[in-house]
DNA sequence: GCTAATCTCTGTATCGATTCAGACTGGATC
DNA sequence: GATCCAGTCTGAATCGATACAGAGATTAGC
């Protein structure tokens, strides 16, 4: 058994809490017991303070949560996650915090519990699915966060680092309208949930649940319902999963078909470079000419020379960490804004005449 | 304030050790009035149990630490510690356990307070330096650890996983002698700490602190032995940290020496790749050619023609995380060696005749 | 009908520290 | 010589839960 904090006490014959100032707050005891303190600790083997004991009697951690609302792996995989978290990171590096990374069980029950669980001072929420569960329970636990996808129902005091979805992906679909695409695909991950891959039918946009997917599509849709193509016309895919062999498995029928898409829109670049591999797939006699647009500049992409919409990685991650982490005191301040901006490369030009 | 277990004990009139089983043990009351606690408790708005009260009293935490002995940062920019961070994350996963990524000053006494601090119930320690104080510190903390690089003083209930790296490092410089190279370069991050980047004489390999990278450095200076190419006869060159930049730094005024080497083999494909970068950023008519080699296989270097050592990267991270959350009983089976292979590709090739 | 087993629930001890009001000592101040 | 103060150290209260032995009440077994 470990010695504890009293072990040392009754050594060296003082009382607990001198023993305590030893290491935490060196000025309110002498040096030369201090020393006697910390020899006679190393003596025993007292392994300093318990983190656990200090934090419960402190109230606070030291250590920030990162919640993905998808598989722990996924955050490794996706390349814009990774970026991400080195943002996060470095803000935490600043400031000394650990960051804790929580799996969440499939199960929501489970999952509800991951995060009750979570020893944190706060969450920084990347959302890759819908949160408001989990945003509830860390309400509930009266914990600070900082959010990346816009909510509707956000509350004004409620911290947020993202980028305008909407407008930067209508930037991408003007781009491509104006290189006179009209029959176009506009492919997503997880349009609705537990959805096959595939196309999909939909109403209006405003069926999909998720938000950063929704803006997303919204703004494909706006850029073309100015130049009359309704959103009735656009083909909508559905990917189970941001990743690249399925976005090729959900898209590899729709370039068989009758009248296929010459352009397809994808709200991330995991899904367009998945779609350029199943291009790449095809005999090179059989290969449409097909633009391809992504979202979020990976470094695969500029490798790739794919046409996307470029956003601060790293920079959402570090600010994400920031205001959770030292929150302005204005409460305006707590909701930021990134630039974007539209990459051309050459994957996307203009329609071939056939 | 919000409210404790005892106050919602005290709002139901039952004992606090009952509104705890209502959480942890359901089966150690009734059904009807386990119900009854979970509504009062929602109506307080009792956030459910404390995790940090509960790990105090349970003596465990339910999240395992990964320690870098570097910038946090580092561990998302290099891309063979983020395949490590999948692999741990799918086995951290499957327990049910967080992992808790911890920063550490530059400076060592705070450095070893980070340790210390980390509330965690075990490390995987990714060495990327040297990391023996860290290992104290967690010795001390009586807490289990699994390292991944090899150490001469490690004891033999010390688990590990890892590869052998001489012999994997021999098998890459084995196919560059092959090809006839005698003139060599050998790439290595910090193969001395606080050193400046560039060549570097050393009177023997077993003066670098690392162990991994002295390992790797002995398994390229073994094939060239073997061939008549001894260490005095090979250039090391050092670089300061684990990057692309950084490794094109270090080699760009290699090549404009007199005898300038024919082959360079790096300690990662990062490294590699920098040297790549500095090869291609040459002009045309003053670009020597040059076989160059990496270590790890990243993804990458496939993109990049780079030959080098594959080894399981989420294989790694995977079995660091299991052999900490679930040992293996026979002491043996705690000591990992995964295979390495060779993978051949465009950057090696025979001696230009010049 | 009596003992044993089962089910619920309670009370107390405990996890390992930090906090803060105050006791004590030995100068400095006037 | 009384007062004040700064510097050291102590003790009790506290953070918020869980563990475990055992008390009562029921049910089961024979």
């Amino acid at each position: 058994m470990k010695p504890t904090l009293q072990a040392v006490a009754d050594a060296v014959g003082v009382s607990r809490s001198t023993v305590s100032n030893a290491y935490s707050r060196p000025d309110q005891l002498s040096a030369t017991l201090r020393e006697r303190i910390l020899d006679a600790a190393r003596q025993l083997g007292y392994p300093g303070p318990n983190p656990t004991a200090r934090s419960l009697r402190r109230g606070f951690v030291g250590s920030i949560g990162v919640l993905f609302t998808s598989q722990l792996s996924y955050a490794f995989t996706d390349p814009f996650a990774v970026r991400f978290l080195a943002g996060v990171g470095a803000a935490a590096e600043r400031h000394g915090t650990s960051m804790l990374l929580v799996p969440l069980p499939r199960a929501v029950t489970d999952a509800r519990q991951a995060v009750e669980n979570a020893a944190v001072d706060g969450f920084c929420v990347y959302c890759v699915a819908d949160e408001e569960w989990a945003l509830d329970v860390i309400r509930q636990r009266g914990l600070p966060f900082v959010s990346t996808a816009a909510r509707d129902d956000a509350s004004a005091d409620e911290r947020f680092v993202g980028i305008d979805e909407r407008a930067a992906a209508r930037s991408a679909a003007a781009h491509v309208a104006g290189l006179g695409h009209r029959r176009v695909a506009l492919l997503a991950d997880s349009v609705l949930p537990d959805t096959p891959a595939g196309p999909l039918t939909l109403a209006g946009v405003d069926q999909v649940p998720h938000p950063t997917t929704r803006g997303r599509l919204s703004g494909f849709a706006d850029a073309f319902a100015e130049v009359g193509v309704g959103w009735a016309e656009l083909t909508l895919v559905n990917v189970p999963g941001n990743s690249r062999p399925a976005a090729a498995a959900a898209i590899a029928g729709l370039f068989d078909q009758p009248a296929p898409p010459t352009a397809v829109l994808a709200g991330s670049d995991v899904l367009a470079l998945g779609v350029l591999d199943a291009l790449a797939a095809r005999p090179a006699h059989d290969r449409p000419t097909v633009s391809v647009t992504g979202f979020d500049d990976v470094p695969e992409a500029a490798a790739a020379g794919l046409t996307t919409v470029r956003q601060p990685a790293e920079e959402k991650g570090r600010i994400a960490a920031e205001l959770l982490l030292d929150p302005p005191a204005d409460a305006a301040a707590g909701h930021v804004l990134l630039p974007t901006a539209l990459v051309v490369r050459g994957s996307t030009g203009p329609v071939p005449r056939s």
